[in-house]
RNA sequence: GCCCUCGUAGCCCAAUCGGCAGAGGCAGCGGACUUAAAAUCCGCUCAGUGUGGGUUCGAGUCCCACCGGGGGCACCA
């Protein structure tokens, strides 16, 4: 990754044709040569304040004093995965955009961070690897560079020198530094006026040295000091933000790892290879997350995000507001037996008296408390068959039931919605009630999500409605429905059936009522009122060659030890096989095997951690992919950087809060919306916990997020099925309009998706070059509708883009000769009028980022300068500057050739000329009840009242109003009146 | 089922604060140039804004209901 030698730029020859028509021969040569120059110019280089970047090659620096800081602008995209597969035309849609608008902004007099690096670890190249036996970082390099030569092809202008791979050992370096700052790390929930925060671990075994903070759990009553360096770990493993657990995972034997929540899709599948995936229970490294859910949430309302996306995140968060309500557990047969409580959790406490059963989820731990009841040996006299799902006795009921359970994936858990499920044989106490309530196992109840248990409400609750019309159980409304109403009502109203003696809830609405049982729960010390959340913590590891090994090695007592800093980056061993162990993709016995187990000499180390040489087991996972797009953007602010991921004073010019309470992070933020809740989740997550230790000062990694659209493509079937040629489908439109389309003389049928080389559609940029040019394609794509938009590529549009182009070149050149032909002398009035009405609608647009709608107006100006044979420098020269940000290869083309040294790339633009923007008359409608009946011209400040005269005056509103009365006039001077005539 | 989005000309899309429905492009048609064709240039046609209500002097724009496309979530208590 360096400047090669280039070839001293050469003129473009012209055209083989013997002219110097601005084809895509032409534009190619023109292309070429402006991306050496670049290169060899150093020209897209931004400084930094501070450190190894702080000069450029053309001499730039970050001018120190006040003001300064609003100067720059730090514009990203999602960066790519280098697949290998190349690109088709829809990949550079983002990075267009991007590219656009810092190319806008810098002409505009801002310090514009812009460049590209690659997410270079994960599971392509280590398949490949795999499969051919290369290493995946050959297999890597070589993508990267292949995918780097196509993108330069399209005139990206970035900073050449701020480019990196997640795979690079120095950028590995500062992933596992991060991972270790995460490690020894916990949350202080009371922190920061109870928003809480991370802070060193030191500073937690410093409170628990000194006794300010209790030691939690199995070790309280017992002090810091007499703990074993062992139980000492195992007390901080509660609360490192990074720790090993043993719990439910996702375990893929088809993929041979274990997966985060976030990468299995609602059917239970893998998110990549779609393989099935199981619930099991293993030890694995994972990320607190949770701590932090709801300043994730919260600070949503900080950043400038779509809503698609924000909401999306709040729905993975899942926060639902509530309260535990504990309820007592009796035996079966009535012996009121060392009471149990099982707490569930509800969103509706208010609903409380009419919750007439409990029920766990089949998993639930209490259900075998229950079982463990000598009097549940048999049923009850009078327990309805229906509840004995049948079988002998409770405990019989609930093993095969629960085995059903066990055996269904949890997709056919899901798509089963008739109600099932079976009595245990005990009973609970409604703690409001008193009354004695049957506690049910089924699945519906969801061990993963509060509590496992739930209050059932048929009398509220659709889901409990459908369970106790199945078994027969009691249904108490407490919500008065509306009139009319069928069925369950779970919506607002009068709270009706819920007074005792010991509280009355009747005549309040569902909110007050919920405040008035939160209160007695808490009073009566039978429940309180919570917050839970749907999202789990994040699991880390991976089983996996091709990722970040952990900074971590464990010791003789298997105790997790993280290595110095000054032992980073913990490279990855060579090894003679990449792959982990895969299964048959059903295969529930399997266990994960991490290849990187396999490098013994690798695994067992001599290290001397302070206490001396001693032997050392490393850790064999590796990180999941999201580890280094998950600081990734504090990077480019400093990528030379070996003395911190970020210097702070670069960190705090290109992310830092612009004024008091912004969030900071890159200004823009350009990519697909498919990493909603994945990537974006994860780097927002990683950001704050840098933030809380001081090492960032912005709180929020991306300020401002825009998703583009896909462009997508038709593809066609013949009557076999089979894909046909897109490119060689022609369209035929009979007398009604209706198209109809054909290959080979044979009709064929027209679908609408994604490009792919199995649908016979795919269209690349290299085919754009071929034909059109780099210019003509970026024309294209920003001009064919907002950014935001999905639309289909259509190939025979783009000729637009090209003779708008061209119509450009020969205002500058002349097509037969090549010389230069623009004139001097002065623009006439309406020319001057459309030029800057163009540069003052063009900049409008572009800090709206409406791209297509700037390059119409662009259109309308060189239309105007075309059709009047205008070639003046007074008119090209703003056109040219105007353009180039669109077109920044013919820009710099023409702007040599009208006679400048440098890159136009610094020019400033144009400024509009208020006084060419204001009208000398204005079209004034004059309507009578909302229809236009007349039209006047007028001057543009004329006095209301005198247009109002004229308007009643008109030919057309007399006509209309033909002798009627006015009722009222509305004027809105100079370009509407509207008059209401009587009745 | 719930949430988010988008419905304007044959097609892709404009219309900024509620004020003349049309900026731009594609396709189509006509013309100029050409021996002819391509390319280029000039000109023209085409919708009343998914449907039904409402608010307003006035609605593509605001409100309500519905229909259709795209996306997300979904037995989450």
């Amino acid at each position: 990754m360096s400047a090669q030698a280039h070839p001293a730029p050469q003129a473009p020859a012209q055209d083989a044709s013997g002219t110097w028509k601005y084809d895509a021969a032409l534009a190619g040569r023109i292309e070429l040569k402006w991306q050496d120059r670049w290169e060899a110019e150093g020209t897209f280089e931004a400084p930094n304040p501070t450190g190894p970047l702080a000069t450029t090659r053309r001499g730039a620096t970050v001018s120190p004093g006040p003001g300064a800081a609003g100067e720059k602008l730090y514009v990203m995209d999602m960066f790519p995965y280098p697949s290998g597969k190349g690109l088709h035309v829809g990949h550079p849609l983002g990075y267009l955009a991007t590219d656009v608008l810092a190319r806008y902004n810098r002409m505009r007099g801002k310090n514009v961070m812009h460049a590209l690096a690659y997410d270079a670890f994960g599971l392509p190249a280590e398949q490949y690897a795999v499969q051919t036996g290369q290493h995946p970082r050959v297999t890597t390099e070589e993508n990267i560079a292949n995918m780097r030569r196509q993108l330069r092809r399209l005139g990206l202008g970035h900073d050449a020198r701020r480019t990196f791979a997640t795979t690079d050992p120095e950028f590995v370096k500062w992933t596992q530094w991060i991972f270790l700052q995460i490690f020894n790390s916990w949350y202080d929930a009371d922190a920061d006026g109870g928003a809480g925060k991370a802070r060193p671990i030191a500073e937690l075994v410093a409170q628990f040295a000194d006794g300010s903070r209790a030691l939690p759990g199995d070790y309280a009553g017992r002090s810091w000091e007499e703990l074993s360096a062992r139980e000492r770990e195992d007390v901080l493993h509660g609360y490192r933000l990074a720790y090993v657990s043993e719990s439910p995972v996702n375990w893929c034997p088809g993929l041979g790892t274990v997966l985060a929540n976030e990468e299995v899709t609602p059917e239970g599948r893998s998110e990549r290879g779609n393989f099935p995936v199981f619930q099991r229970n293993l030890k694995q490294w994972n990320m607190r997350i949770t701590a932090y859910a709801d300043r994730l949430i919260d600070d949503l309302d900080h950043v400038d995000w779509p809503e698609a996306v924000k909401s999306m995140q709040r729905n993975w968060i899942g926060r639902s507001t509530g309260a535990h309500v504990r309820f007592a557990l009796t035996g079966s047969g009535g012996t009121e037996s060392a009471p149990e409580d099982i707490t569930v959790f509800t969103t509706r406490p208010d609903t409380l008296f009419g919750a007439t059963y409990v029920v766990l989820a089949p998993e639930h731990p209490l259900v075998d408390r229950l079982l463990a009841e000598p009097s549940a040996a048999g049923w009850e006299p009078g327990v309805p068959e229906a509840w004995r799902g049948g079988a002998a006795t409770p405990a019989e009921a609930v093993r095969s039931y629960r085995a059903a359970a066990a055996a269904k994936t949890p997709a056919e858990r899901q798509e089963d919605k008739e109600k099932t499920g079976v009595f245990t044989g005990g009973y609970a106490i409604n703690p409001v009630t008193g009354d004695r309530l049957p506690v049910f196992i089924a699945d519906y109840v969801l061990m993963g999500y509060g509590t496992g248990a739930i209050m059932a409400v048929p009398g509220g609750d659709e889901r409990d409605h459908e369970f106790a019309l199945a078994f027969g159980l009691p249904i108490v409304p407490t919500v008065a429905a509306p009139e009319g109403h069928e069925g369950v009502w779970t919506g607002d109203g009068e709270v009706i059936n819920s007074a005792n003696e010991r509280i009355d809830l009747n005549g309040m609405s569902v909110a007050e009522a919920k405040e008035a049982i939160i209160a007695w729960l808490e009073r009566s010390g039978s429940g309180e009122g919570t917050t839970t959340y749907r999202l789990r913590d994040w699991l880390f590891s991976r089983q996996r060659y091709w990722g970040e090994p952990f900074p971590i090695v464990y010791d003789e007592d298997g105790t997790a030890i993280a290595l110095p800093e000054d032992q980073l980056p913990v490279d990855l061993p060579e090894v003679d096989d990449f792959s982990p162990r895969t299964f048959p993709e059903d295969d529930l016995t399997s266990e994960p095997e991490p290849p990187l187990g396999r490098a013994a000499d690798w695994v067992h180390v001599t290290l001397d951690l302070g206490d001396g040489p001693k032997r050392y087991r490393r850790e064999t996972n590796t990180m999941p992919n999201w580890a280094g797009s998950s600081w990734y953007q504090l990077r480019y602010a400093d990528p030379a950087n070996d003395q911190a991921p970020v210097d702070t004073v670069n960190e705090a010019y290109w992310l830092g809060p612009r004024g008091q309470g912004h969030s900071g992070g890159a200004d823009l933020y350009i990519g697909g919306v498919e990493h909603a809740v994945l990537h974006l989740l994860y780097a927002r997550f990683w950001h704050k916990v840098l933030y809380d230790l001081g090492h960032i000062s912005s709180f929020e990694p991306f300020h401002k997020l825009v998703n583009q659209g896909y462009i997508q493509a038709y593809a066609y079937t013949d009557e076999r099925g089979a894909y046909v040629p897109a490119a060689e489908v022609a369209e035929r439109v009979d007398e009604s309009g209706e198209s109809t389309f054909w290959y080979q003389g044979a009709q064929v049928r027209r679908e609408y998706g994604k490009m792919g080389k199995s649908l016979k559609n795919i269209v690349t940029p290299d085919d754009m070059y071929a034909e059109y040019g780099a210019d003509t394609f970026r024309v294209y794509e920003m001009s064919m509708g907002p950014l935001e938009l999905s639309r289909a590529w259509e190939t025979r549009a783009v000729v637009g883009a090209q003779r708008f182009l061209q119509r450009v070149w020969r205002l500058v050149v002349d097509e037969e000769t090549g010389e230069t032909v623009v004139t001097g002398g002065e623009l006439d009035e309406a020319t001057l009028r459309v030029l800057h009405a163009t540069i003052a609608g063009v900049h409008e647009d572009m800090e709206a980022m409406r791209f297509n709608t700037a390059i119409a107006k662009l259109i309308v100006l060189v239309n105007h300068l075309t059709k009047e044979g205008i070639t003046a420098r007074a008119a090209v020269e703003p056109l040219v500057q105007l353009l180039s940000p669109f077109a920044p290869h013919i820009a710099e083309e023409l702007w040599e050739r009208l006679g400048h040294a440098g890159t136009i790339t610094y020019q400033p633009l144009p400024a509009a000329d208020e006084s060419y923007l204001v009208a000398e008359t204005v079209t004034c409608v004059v309507q009578v009840k909302g229809k236009v009946r007349d039209r006047l011209e007028v001057s543009p400040d004329i006095d209301p009242a005198e247009l109002e005269r004229l308007a009643l005056a008109s030919t057309g509103a007399q006509r209309t109003l033909a002798g009627a009365g006015v009722r009222k006039v509305i004027v809105r001077a100079p370009k509407l009146v509207n008059i209401v005539p009587e009745g």
